[in-house]
DNA sequence: CCTTGACTCTCCTCCTGCGGGAGGGTGTAT
DNA sequence: ATACACCCTCCCGCAGGAGGAGAGTCAAGG
């Protein structure tokens, strides 16, 4: 059944997978990636001869596997060319890419956590779901100013939308309005109108041209419905940045995807796409 | 270039991707998967075709997919029957499972940092790989004893021997001896050779017959060379145990993977193969 | 109307570290 | 001679896409 002591110069992989408590499967992988080769294979047959003596190497490649270093990355540090400066190198690198996973990790359980505590209490998934993504930096054209109600922005779309037309510019992508207002507010808005563009666009007193620079955190939902329901949008939003340990840290944007015929005539078109995007920043929890 | 607003009711894949921040090939497949279906598909060129109003539905696989969940599992979250409390359940799962992940990271960083240590110490790698491992049950006939030393075993192996001889049973793997000493000790050593064997064997007063029980962790280590040297290897498997927070839990086996040819004529072979078994536990460090 | 360039489509392969299984040869003990 | 336990080499599957080949489509400008 298994080789005895004395025969054990030439081992079948079967007891050698015993003595190194791996499948066979594995030793054969290993076989292939190059990692561990048996000490002899018989031409004819293929059956793989392994030494006992083998098991030392078996073994660090075990417990280089149990640093979560990859195959690839055993076969380098077992080549025998590698410098102990290159090894700690290695090893370090390893460090900091556990040190990346855990935080993930943290990240992740306190998302979970947030979403538990949400259902208990409220007895089920919310409905709009807010995920933090990148904003590429974009050219845009734009007009701001102080708006007397949110509703009230036509005057700063005409404005931008004359000019771009004037100059036979066409948006390349989405508009969006960009608000300064750093407190909530219900009259005077600090309002922007921006439109996307690909070119350079003339400036004027009222219209601005310039690009926004990347952003690396938009806590970002999509509301469907009418304007007026974005209030209630906006306190989810905000409620889940408080939640999930973020900070509002600019201004926030908020972009028309779809409305309609394009010119917006009523506030209440149920079949309207906004996505309210905030620039948000992590608060370092000491 | 990029679709406008007013167009919106049937956007193209890759104006969906820009909005939604994700691949186009994420897209198609999250499509083959089932989790997101365009709301057209051109039955002459495939075009695939979405509508604003997905990317709700975008967001919401996104959020699942932040909790580190699979894309079946959010599959069924977002099927529709799952009530609240099946919700909840599988959140715990995932919850558990981050708990689990991070404590496994945990132990790795530990032994990164353990092997990082030891290259400052000594500047290199070291030559013995201490691996922890499972040690399946396993049927022995054994006779034990207090030898005088180490190195005066064949007493206890011939007793044994001639016992298997005599009833015609043969080992079905390494032989090994038991020590049962809590301390270390260079003289009287309470020993046990051991011999795994398939069947009961019948015992009497010297030979004993019994089943081992499974050992979670054996910190295992393979040396290569001769008994003499021995010691030293327990040194630093001890050495290892400690460094990682383990403490020896039971006696110890020296497993005799390779002794030439099966009769133990000198105890300096470089060619020995050796395995020290030593059952550990974690320590818990609160 | 035609071209051009940007999109889009459907395959196909690759990544990690093996596990499972098919189909077929080996070795040894009875 | 015949079991029966081993061993071999493919090949597929796993998660979540990335990368690319080869070919078809669409819209704008000349």
């Amino acid at each position: 059944m298994v080789c005895l002591t004395r025969s054990s110069i030439m081992i079948k992989i079967g007891d050698f997978s015993k003595y190194g408590r791996v499948t066979v499967k594995t030793l054969r992988h290993y076989d292939e990636m190059g990692l561990l080769k048996p000490v002899a294979v018989d031409p004819f047959t293929g059956y793989r001869y392994y030494a006992s003596a083998q098991l030392t190497r078996l073994n660090r490649i075990l417990a280089l596997k149990e640093l979560g270093l990859s195959l690839k990355q055993i076969g380098v540090m077992l080549s025998g060319d590698v410098s102990p400066e290159q090894l700690r190198e290695m090893l370090d690198k390893r460090k900091a890419e556990i040190a990346r996973l855990m935080t993930r990790e943290q990240e992740r359980l306190a998302l979970v956590e947030a979403r538990l505590a949400q259902i208990e209490l409220e007895g089920k998934m919310s409905e709009m779901e807010v995920v933090i993504k990148k904003a590429p930096a974009v050219k845009v054209a734009s007009v701001r100013g102080i708006i007397p109600t949110y509703a009230r922005q036509e005057v700063l779309w005409q404005t931008l939308e004359g000019h771009l037309h004037l100059h036979g510019v066409k948006p390349v992508g989405p508009c969006f309005t960009l608000y300064h207002n750093t407190e909530y507010t219900e009259q005077n808005v600090d309002a922007e109108a921006c439109e996307p563009v690909g070119v350079d666009v003339p400036t004027n007193r009222k219209v601005n041209c310039y690009e926004l620079p990347q952003l690396e955190n938009m806590a970002c939902a999509v509301h469907h419905g009418a304007f007026n329901e974005l209030p209630a949008a906006y306190a989810q939003i905000l409620a889940w940045i408080e939640r999930n340990g973020y900070r509002v840290c600019g201004p926030d944007r908020e972009v028309y995807l779809y409305t309609g015929t394009g010119k917006i005539t009523r506030q209440d078109d149920p079949s309207y796409v906004t996505e309210i995007q905030i620039p948000v920043e992590k608060i370092h929890s000491s």
